[in-house]
DNA sequence: CGTAGATTTGAGTTCTGTCAAATTTTGTGG
DNA sequence: CCACAAAATTTGACAGAACTCAAATCTACG
């Protein structure tokens, strides 16, 4: 099956550069003069900004498939991209290259405006999770999306990366990290989510997480019942 | 001066449903068959959106000049379009003839997906408000921006509208009406604002209102710094 | 002028943040 | 492979900001 990804980066790879990363490693978009648009072919990321004085926000996660040019990113200082995966590739390209590409291939303009206006949807989700939800109910979402996003069927259930620090959560749901470590214990505690190895974590029930996320339908609509996720046939 | 809101306008016109607006309008985005574009002419929009059980969430605010495809709004139940001001107007048309359009039309297209890209800017600079800063510089940051959009330079300051109710304040900065009035009223008493009649507010002095706020120089960047509020040369 | 709705204000409660100490994990060198 | 230092996480005690509930005002409008 050809996907809206294939299309897109088959068009775009001859004009990118490609960049490996390893976690922390920093991408420094451009916003004005030599506009960059960066494309993610695979890891997590995290778009984060610092807040004077001394403070930094992470403004979103940052997903494989995702397109995200520098105008699109708030004129904060600090602002830069950074890897949360171990490993991860990105591939940059200038703006113009891309707007001279879609000129002439009403395909792939339409794919990259799809692309953005869902990305769109998402920091709309995002910001009525962080300002509606509670604590428990922002982290329970948190691990919805990162579970359906990347996580595969095992037999204790669904196992994903949790490629984030404590810090990194709470900056990204606006939580103390401290908050964020009593709020994750009281999760194990409730079967929720069990711990694997490190950076790993299991959730027993799908269903059950859902519950405690009032916003669970749409983080599903939108970050999708991945294939793996289904009972195999 | 030709501006992209001229261009923009020009194009879109002819394809384009006029709707007048009074307050509390409610415009129903179409997400997915059909999915609608609303072009926002004159005043001030919400968008929002329902939090099961009993609750109401504003997604950001939408100014003149903006173009909201249906797409582009999360997936949540009640999600919509409501008009603060008292009168406004917007154009209506289908995403797919806007499509059609920019398939003919480069600069067109250019100014659309830079309109986009703005607003995801402004909704990512608000998730920062919204995680990152105190309740009375959440507030801060809402006068200083509606000042900066819709604000007119006079004898006591800056004046300008404010359609939005303590309640609307609220879900929009992720505070409770309570807290939102003893705010107000404590920022009137540092004299950053004054009331003159109901609905509008003065601003003494941006720069005094800006102190308030950490996040303000973003805010001017996006929001920019009005002519209007430029001294009569 | 009177009523319905919005706003303001007070009192008490709850959740989260802050600080500090204990514990666990990670990375490095022997 | 083990020992040790550095970093991250967990947990407790306390403080503070914001929420809830309720009553008092104020405003808009018929």
């Amino acid at each position: 099956m050809i996907t809206a990804f294939d299309i897109v980066s088959e068009r775009l790879e001859p004009h990118s550069v490609r960049v490996a990363t390893r976690k922390r490693h920093r991408l420094a978009p451009a916003r004005e003069a030599g506009e960059t648009v960066h494309v993610i072919r695979s890891g997590l990321y995290l778009a984060r900004a610092a807040i004077p004085p001394e403070r930094h926000q992470i403004l979103g996660l940052i997903h494989p498939g995702d397109i995200v040019r520098g105008q699109a990113l708030p004129p904060l200082d600090g602002t830069e991209i950074t890897a949360a995966s171990e490993q991860g590739e990105v591939w940059r390209l200038r703006w113009s290259t891309v707007e001279a590409l879609t000129a002439q291939d009403a395909e792939l303009a339409r794919h990259i405006a799809d692309r953005c206006a869902d990305q769109a949807a998402r920091l709309a989700l995002h910001n009525a999770i962080v300002a509606g939800l509670t604590g428990d109910e922002r982290v329970a979402a948190l691990m919805l999306e990162l579970a359906l996003r990347t996580g595969r069927k095992t037999a204790s259930g669904v196992t994903f990366e949790m490629p984030l620090s404590r810090m990194d959560i709470a900056e990204h749901l606006s939580l103390n990290a401290d908050t964020v470590s009593r709020i994750v214990s009281r999760m194990r505690g409730r079967q929720l989510l069990a711990a694997t190895c490190r950076d790993h974590l299991v959730c027993p029930s799908l269903d059950e997480l859902a519950q405690a996320c009032p916003l669970a339908p749409a983080i599903a609509r939108l970050h999708g019942t991945h294939a793996r996720l289904e009972p195999v046939a």
